[in-house]
DNA sequence: CTGTTAGCGCATTCAG
DNA sequence: CTGAATGCGCTAACAG
């Protein structure tokens, strides 16, 4: 522990008094000449302010809370990369707290932040409750919230209804008519039933009548994988997963079973993680730029702290990518692009 | 900001002193009676004890600085998880930091989080230099290093010489003597040499004479798929690349180019990720542990911190993977295990 | 068992 | 421009 040097003895090193020293260390207000002999000290002494004394007096902790439902996520990481391109160039750190999936923990774990003297919290939360929002109005802290979206909540996440329907209707408008929904639980709103929501509205609109049926998975390949036989007992033209990974779990099984994709049956995703783009067939998706929510939250967030609440549009570019998992059942092939691109 | 109330307040309303207070937050000498009282206080003002405060008389942050590479990849994320299993019920809450693969970058953060008064410091770095010692001898704080080791520093990582031996002589023992070992710069000491100079010794040793060339990739899929044609100008029977996601680009590289793997050439790789068996053909790897090695990492620090310096056995395990990417050149198929499994 | 007394290291009035 | 004095909120001796 070196640090025993104070800014007391950087004071006496140079021969003036600790407030000179603290205004070298903060404003300016301070003459040239001693400017030189306090930097010259604390150079010597190799002197570091004491985090916690500063932080007792000015109130700031520049510090930032995030709680994570977990960490072994591809999306998780994106978006903390995101937070990590504008909290460090702001000066601001990072609090991580994981929850693993777990409410309780998730409103504990905001709670003790709180008590760290954080500046700010973000949640990615799994699904928001009433105790939620009691917090962030009893905290009177700037909290935002990621990947769910709550009433009375700042929000900053993908639009998860408007990816199910863009995904519905372009299915649709492939030919297809009889979908099987892969999907997580209904607790996770923004999966489980805004992103379904959006399919099935995308779906089954128009004539002739077209129907889509669920089947419930966890959020990994194998439980996927397993539900492969359910899913296939509705006889569907296309299956879709509510997340990459649950297609590619699913693609899987399809080619275990010889069943060939996209000619007897087509398959898509949601996120467009990298590895869709190896996998054979590779994998009709739409991306989600998790690293672009996680930079829009942070720069809400740290806006929220100086004062700007610049109430902006907080959607969240969708990009459609088409590759070779689907089958373009009007002709014949998967060939034919259709405009369907980029979109927001 | 409620965070008026302080343990004076708390007092007051007791009608006690405010250190029955801080004793009864603290340790326990306190009469029952006074106790209720207190209690009661608390919960009526919303009291919750400074950190900053407790932390400038206490010394002890109970704050564990994490300097990462990168957040978005699969093994971070298993490496963090494995750090808050231990971390959190432990009491303590990470800092985290992202040095972006820039090693001046990750100098700045480690010095940044000594600043910050963080009781020990885990650094998964990308390859260690001088200044990292430096920094470790002189901030005297317990530090350990995953991902690369050092001579002189307490690193905990996987075995990455032993596991491209292992690697290098299945294959080799398979019957196979041309290889191509894809893989990242030497500025990487753990992957980019120690890997790989593994993977050379287990496969050339014996007779009759093998031989491995050596490509140069990144870390990423679509660099790998990349460098596809300078791996397959070398007529390898088999090519490994030295993580899953390299050789997950070759292995769909292989597939456009109508390269039947493994009956024409083989491919394997290391990490052990969760993907590589949902792909076609599911990929031949070993598999890291990198939740264990957080684990270890953390507790390892934890007993730093607490005075045991234990001194034991800090080699991660090695699960071989056998999956369907690689064939057996002396039997003719893939198809015999060989009860090469799970070692150490 | 409990109240009183001191600071932890720093930023900030307030007079010079 | 600068030094002396005053706490921030809390814990840790110290005597009761």
């Amino acid at each position: 522990m070196e640090d025993k040097v104070t800014i007391n003895d950087v004071a006496k090193l140079a021969g003036v008094s600790k407030s000179t020293v603290s205004r070298y260390l903060n404003k300016g207000y301070i003459s040239t000449e001693k400017q030189e002999r306090v930097r010259a000290a604390i150079a010597e002494t190799g002197f570091k302010s004491n985090f916690f004394a500063k932080r007792l007096k000015t109130k700031e902790s520049k510090l930032i809370g995030i709680v994570l439902p977990r960490m072994d996520s591809v999306s998780v990481g994106k978006l903390l990369s995101g937070f990590a391109r504008i909290f460090e160039p702001a000066g601001y750190q990072q609090l991580l707290l994981v929850s693993g999936l777990d409410g309780k923990k998730e409103l504990q774990n905001m709670e003790s932040l709180l008590q760290q003297g954080v500046d700010g919290i973000i949640v990615d939360s799994v699904g928001i409750t009433k105790k939620h929002k009691a917090l962030a109005k009893s905290s009177g802290l700037p909290m935002v919230i990621t990947g769910q979206s709550a009433e009375g909540l700042e929000c900053i996440k993908i639009d998860d209804y408007g990816a199910g329907h863009m995904m519905g209707a372009y299915l649709r408008s492939l030919g297809h008519r009889r979908a099987v929904f892969a999907g997580v639980t209904e607790t996770d709103t923004a999966v489980g039933v805004e992103r379904r929501q959006g399919f099935v509205d995308g779906f089954v609109k128009g004539e002739p009548k077209a129907r889509v049926d669920f089947v419930q998975t966890g959020f990994d390949f194998l439980s996927a994988y397993n539900k492969a036989a359910d899913i296939l007992s509705y006889k569907p033209s296309v299956i879709v997963g509510a997340t990459d990974n649950i297609s590619l779990g699913i693609l899987r099984c399809l080619h275990e079973r010889g069943i060939k994709v996209p000619q007897e049956i087509s398959v898509a995703g949601f996120g467009g993680y990298d590895v869709g783009a190896v996998v054979y067939p590779a994998l009709t998706t739409i991306f989600f730029d998790y690293e672009l929510v996680g930079m829009k939250a942070a720069q809400f967030l740290l806006d929220k702290l100086s004062g700007k609440s610049r109430e902006e549009n907080l959607d969240m570019p969708l990009l459609f990518v088409e590759r070779e998992s689907v089958r373009n059942l009007t002709k014949g092939t998967n060939g034919e692009k259709m405009g369907f691109q980029s979109m927001v």
